[in-house]
DNA sequence: TCATATTGTACGAACATTCAATCAGGATAA
DNA sequence: TTATCCTGATTGAATGTTCGTACAATATGA
């Protein structure tokens, strides 16, 4: 019950770690168990293979990041102030977690990559996709086609807290407002 | 002599079709040597090891890449047209080179990636970060720093490049002018 | 006592890399 | 021209290793 649990979580923080860190190939998973604190036939009482293993981390930590978003989303505010309020929180969710944004690139460009389970873990995030849609609506936002506006907001967000994971800059939160006041210039209509 | 340098080159590019489809993992070295027609062991006598190969294709493919970029670049016409340009230019390139915008991505969100190859390849790119640079001083754009603009033009271009090569938009010769309208809004000062 | 959880080893496949052997073709000498 | 030699190119099989996965054995706890 709580030990399985526990169990599973440590496989898939373990894999998280790991894979941000070395990548797929240079995540193996015998490294996986002893970093889980686990023995390495445990792993496949939880998953069937490594692509059943690290498909659901994708969407576990998907539906984690969307979680975080979603928290402060606040429906009955003027819609741009919801639209900038998912930008902060997108941001700061990617600056605070850049195991998670580092995995989560590597997967949606790697070949494990499936429209398929794309279009699940999308559902996580429909009631954004809902505000953005509303403002286009509304004309207080261009009519650009929602791809687009998620590659201004999640791209342009995970791009830059690779870069600061990295080292290349220093995102204050003071830039981070620069930032997102750009990127409202962008879409507004 | 000749014969060589095709050598080489067919290696480098069946490195990158095979690459770019089954990323670095799905990409065994025999793999490699049938797709460019060769045997085993000969990719050894041109690369010192699988690693080298790959650091070697990414110097490449960035060399290819900003040479078509800069083709067109006319230092001088007004730097606001010049920047429009540039990223059509970008933009025009990434549609152009599904294999090398995945190649690249991949590269540089796995382990493979190091600070020291980048600091190469960016040089290739000189003469367009100079150009935003005098825009910037000249204050025809927002006082960002290098790397936010960079994010703002090579990674929106490469992600929606990719997201129309996984068939997730259309991306038309209009909707990318109404795509480049919305960023300069974004950046102009 | 039974089902589930867990272990650690073992197997077979895949892989990067090596290497001894062969080849190609240009230079040299007769 | 022809024969010989030499050097770099090329081959493909062999090697050692790593890895994903299976499994028989054991532990746990209800």
């Amino acid at each position: 019950m709580n030990q399985v649990k526990d169990k599973r979580t440590a496989i898939l923080e373990a894999a998280l770690k790991l894979i941000s860190e070395n990548g797929f190939h240079g995540t193996a998973m015998s490294k996986v168990a002893k970093e889980a604190g686990v023995s390495a036939g445990i792993i496949y009482h939880y998953f069937d293979s490594k692509d059943d293993l690290i498909d659901d981390l994708y969407r576990t930590v998907k539906r984690k990041s969307a979680d975080t978003v979603l928290e402060s989303y606040d429906q009955s505010r003027p819609l741009r102030a919801q639209i900038r309020q998912i930008w902060e929180d997108i941001f700061k969710y990617c600056l605070r977690h850049p195991q998670e944004v580092i995995f989560m690139e590597q997967y949606s460009t790697s070949p494990y990559y499936r429209t398929e389970v794309e279009a699940d873990v999308s559902q996580y995030f429909t009631p954004i996709i809902a505000c953005f849609e509303r403002a286009r609506q509304e004309m207080i936002i261009k009519d650009l086609p929602q791809s687009v506006i998620a590659t201004l907001t999640l791209n342009v967000a995970s791009s830059l807290a690779q870069k600061q994971a990295a080292g290349l800059i220093n995102l204050t939160d003071e830039l981070v407002e620069q930032i997102i006041d750009a990127l409202w210039e962008a879409i507004r209509e």
